[in-house]
DNA sequence: TCTGGGGTCCTAGGACCC
DNA sequence: TCTGGGGTCCTAGGACCC
């Protein structure tokens, strides 16, 4: 069996547990650009807003109720470590799946043991950590999320649900699931499946594997298996190295000026570049890309993204930073008021698996070698002394890519100073 | 004025080869 | 009027997740 653990209203329950004047109220946790509305109290669920809603568009009487906050990933990244050290605890095979869900592994544990494991579990994420979590049990993955969201939905479980593959409860549950609320099943996979007829998890149960393949995929083909109860998926390794690094932002507010472009784009390749080194990896062609604002359809609109291969593999900020600017001026255009860029590393291999070059001469490792302790040193400095204590180029004030987040809470639990202010005011 | 960011996997289809 | 077959590799784009 498996339990996936997830976190109720996660973001705004990191929030509450240092404010508990949140307690109660409607509250909202926004994303980046304070755009949309990314994390909702039950209260503000309650009062209709939807996930993904956009914050200028919430009803004006909303807006006066609720408690909307700017993201804090700093805290919510810690808080997210903790619950998970506390599940390490209960089960030697933690997968951690996402900042407020993990699997966690009950192989060996005796049938009429499981659910008191699972209560105490919870009991003890949230006197440690203050998080409130569901945990649902089953035998495969696409289970275990139907019974997390029945944990979470119905009062009568107390927040831990059992469902086994083949009783008579999870037939009756899984006869009333539409199965658009499933596991991997959204939208598009929806309105195909209603055509032929399929609307609830348990039509899909039944249908034959292969057929399913032949009219979707295999990911829908392993999803009809896990429903039947045989574990058909299998998550990546979450500690694996990335394949590709994705860096962008939407800007604070929209610019024609290929300067702003500019700077954006390299402190961007500077963050890609430092995730890039802490996984140990070369990159061997950076992406870059730039957007209009797709949503305003009176403007012009342009999008285009442009691939550069590099000279060799490398995961030296100044080789990044060269490539990307000669990406930039590929594809930007005049005339347009841009919304987003971002840069994407390709094609990553492992540094030290890397094939050195038959060619490479004796002054190209000695050059290798101080673009390596050069590199460590600027993450150094800055991780010891702060992001951004040493970079590239200085950007600008008031440039028009810096974000805004007017609302964002005290990073509690990784900065003295900021959680000195909350003390003293 | 204001609509997030970072990933993965899969498939179709084109290029190319013999 | 007739115009092969089979394979690999790569990329773009769709779909999905949180």
């Amino acid at each position: 069996m498996i339990a996936l653990v997830d976190g109720n209203n996660f973001y705004v329950s990191c929030e509450r547990v240092f404010d508990p004047r949140l307690e109660g109220r409607p509250v909202g946790v926004l994303s980046n650009n304070d755009g949309c509305v990314v994390a909702r109290s039950q209260e503000l669920k309650a009062l209709g807003v939807a996930m993904g809603a956009p914050l200028h568009l919430l009803p004006p009487g909303i807006r006066r109720q609720a408690v909307l906050l700017s993201s804090n990933y700093a805290l919510y990244g810690d808080m997210s470590r903790r619950v998970n050290l506390v599940l390490a605890e209960f089960s030697p095979d933690v997968e951690f799946y996402s900042i407020d869900e993990s699997f966690v592994g009950l192989e060996g544990f005796p049938e009429h043991e499981l659910e008191a494991h699972c209560r105490r579990l919870r009991e003890t994420v949230r006197r440690w950590t203050g998080i409130p979590v569901g945990v649902g049990v089953a035998p495969t993955r696409v289970l275990a999320k139907v019974a997390n969201h029945l944990a979470k939905r119905e009062p009568a479980f107390e927040g831990v649900c059992l469902l086994d593959a083949d009783g008579p409860v999870t037939r009756r549950v899984l006869e009333r699931w539409p199965v658009t609320e499933l596991w991997g099943v959204a939208r598009r996979s929806g309105e195909r499946l209603a055509l032929m007829g399929i609307d609830t998890a348990w039509q899909l149960r039944e249908a034959n594997p292969q057929w399913v393949r032949s009219r979707f995929s295999v990911v829908m083909e392993r999803l009809v298996w896990e429903l039947r109860g045989r574990a058909s998926i299998t998550l990546d390794d979450m500690d694996a190295p990335r394949q590709r690094i994705l860096v962008s932002r939407s800007f604070g507010r929209l610019t024609g000026e290929f300067r702003d472009l500019q700077e954006a784009v390299r402190q961007h390749m500077g963050r890609a570049g430092e995730k890039l080194r802490r996984q140990g990896s070369l990159a061997r062609a950076v992406q870059v890309f730039v957007r209009t604002n797709p949503f305003q359809t009176s403007e012009p609109q342009y999008r285009n993204a442009v691939v550069v291969a590099l000279p060799g593999p490398s995961a030296d900020n100044r080789v990044l930073l060269e490539a990307a600017g000669r990406g930039l001026a590929a594809i930007y255009r005049k005339g347009y008021r841009y919304q987003k860029c971002g840069v994407m590393l390709l094609d990553l291999v492992d540094s030290q698996c890397h094939q050195l070059s038959l060619l490479e001469g004796s002054g190209q490792a000695v050059e290798r070698d101080r673009s390596q302790r050069l590199m460590a040193t600027l993450d150094r400095l800055n991780r010891d002394m702060g992001r951004d204590t040493v970079r590239f180029g200085l950007p600008r004030k008031d440039n028009a890519w810096a974000l805004r987040c007017q609302r964002r809470t005290p990073r509690y639990t990784t900065h003295w100073q900021e959680l000195m202010r909350v003390r003293t005011g």
